[in-house]
DNA sequence: TGGTTGCTCAACCGATCGGTTGAGCAAGGA
DNA sequence: TCCTTGCTCAACCGATCGGTTGAGCAACCA
């Protein structure tokens, strides 16, 4: 229990039929029922996988007489995205900075992929 | 096992522990005891960690000598973010066609926010 | 009023998860 | 040669996960 925010979207997305009811919420609405149908497991057990959706906020439920239709909540799957996009973008800045240091490199300091270990970078 | 490689990713992700562990590789490459370090578990709950990210695709890991550097597969950020995208910018246009839809509609249709069932609108 | 529909709650089950300890092994270094 | 370093494998543990069945409840319908 008590577990980040983060934590919650990224284990909710981690099941395939919740990827699957994801997917299908950005299409429109549905009702337990509805988004029960193509799968060959019982209400209930969908009724878990949208209870998990629902908290970590990637879908809110509404009342409608005794219906309650699930609605995407698809800003929350923008937590994720920043996430994601930050170290991808980061890592990629390193690698950036990492080849134009070697481009910059006198050639005989770092001529080539390393091919002998011959001490000859020996300095300090 | 088995599973597919976007649940595989999203599981990944949904530790906070292996997250960080993807943070501080994106700042750059680090060994099983370098990641350990600032967590205050055993280096084999660690070593288990760096397994899963590297089922996930998300880090490699390289020989050098005894040591067995870890470095971070940025790409496979891509997956997880080109399915989330894809989601978002799907739910974003349904609301904007939506939306387009209820203000091109004559009002003595869809007038306000429902505000009581006056049968009003019974047509079939 | 009595039945059906839409959904939830509770208890249970096997599998997986995140952690532990203990042992072991390959590669360097003294 | 022996010791240390860096890491992995195996077994175990409690908690959580995805699924089940069974019961129950509130709201609509005839």
């Amino acid at each position: 229990m008590a577990v980040d925010p983060l934590s919650r979207v990224f284990s909710a997305l981690a099941d395939p039929t919740r990827r699957d009811m994801v997917a299908r919420l950005a299409a429109g609405d549905a009702t337990l029922f509805e988004l029960a149908a193509p799968y060959g497991v019982s209400v209930q057990a969908v009724s878990k996988h949208l209870r998990v959706l629902e908290d970590a906020g990637l879908v809110s439920r509404s009342k409608d007489a005794q219906r309650r239709p699930a609605h995407l909540e698809a800003e929350t799957l923008d937590l994720a995205t920043t996430w994601l996009e930050r170290y991808r973008r980061e890592a990629e800045e390193r690698y950036r900075r990492l080849d134009q240091l070697l481009r910059r490199l006198p050639d005989d300091i770092a001529p080539m992929p390393p091919q002998e270990p011959t001490t000859e970078g020996a300095r300090s």
